[in-house]
DNA sequence: TTGTATGCAAATGTTTTGCAGAGCC
DNA sequence: GGCTCTGCAAAACATTTGCATACAA
């Protein structure tokens, strides 16, 4: 991996944000604000958003391009489309540690962290988060702009039973 | 970056150790349990753990290789040396999320974060953590082995004169 | 028609691995 | 002396970039 210079830094100026009529479906609002923000809509974005739209994730831009396979084109085409999605921050990019990126759509509603299991690397969406607390002590301290990242590493129940002592 | 095998979960197995006689010095009693260990206690070895225990980081392995200059040896070195060490749970990996993965001491007695400052890249150690709590909601929901990574992103007070608006 | 997105190829940069020789215990 | 660690070279791998072409607006 090398130097990412838009990414630095997770969650830089994340958070709440319109979607816009909520008749219409997230991938609707999606293309919207990407067209809105003089993005072209093409075929192998709207393959993309779609996915990401439809199923949770996060995904690597690996599996993306797998799920995409013929509609997403080349996986370079993946990574510039992720880009231009966490620009305009329809999607979250992720770092579970092993170094490799996921992306996951933000709806920008819950702000939300993983739990992932150690052993079969599933993750289980987890709506609390009691960091708040700690970035309201950090603005103390006289940051700004504080945001985190927050993930959680476990043995899921199924692993337990197979291999309970893991 | 590639697979890291051995490096998928962070704090996996971390936790209090002892660090042997309050009367060594923490190099000393790391080169004890290293030894103990069936490694074996070299030049290279000696000068990274040296260079973490005087100095707190984390650091990249090439910042780590700058400072040996000379006594490090091969970045080849420094990296199996690190792994080694964490293996040892002598040093923790933490991952910022910039595509480089940093490494610091661990004393083994406190459990600690990190505000990392998004202009400068300074970093502040925040001895507070409020995520047990979040640890404990995720044991109650039937995980096991549970552990975090929590890391602050922010504009430190120093940058926010320079560039207010960052 | 004009500028953005795509696709291929190639580069980048961090981390890992293979192997022969050096050094610790 | 046996087994580990080192050093060099080279590989592995995710991600980024350059550039000519295709395509949305």
């Amino acid at each position: 991996m090398h130097s990412h210079p838009k990414h630095a830094h997770p969650h830089e100026s994340a958070g709440k944000i319109s979607r816009g009529e909520p008749s219409k479906t997230a991938l609707e609002n999606s293309l919207g604000i990407l067209r809105d923000l003089g993005h072209r809509i093409t075929g192998p974005r709207k393959a993309l958003l779609s996915v990401l739209t439809s199923e949770h994730g996060p995904f690597t831009a690996e599996e993306l391009h797998c799920k995409l396979s013929g509609k997403g084109g080349d996986p370079v085409t993946v990574y510039r489309g992720l880009a231009a999605l966490e620009e305009a921050n329809l999607v979250r990019r992720c770092d579970f540690g092993d170094g490799v990126y996921r992306y996951e759509y933000n709806s920008g509603e819950h702000h939300h962290h993983h739990i992932i299991c150690r052993s079969c690397s599933s993750v289980q969406i987890l709506e609390v988060c009691f960091a708040d607390a700690l970035e309201n002590l950090v603005r103390q301290m006289g940051y700004s702009n504080v945001t985190h990242t927050l993930e959680i590493f476990a043995i899921c129940k199924a692993c337990q039973k197979t291999a309970p002592n893991t």
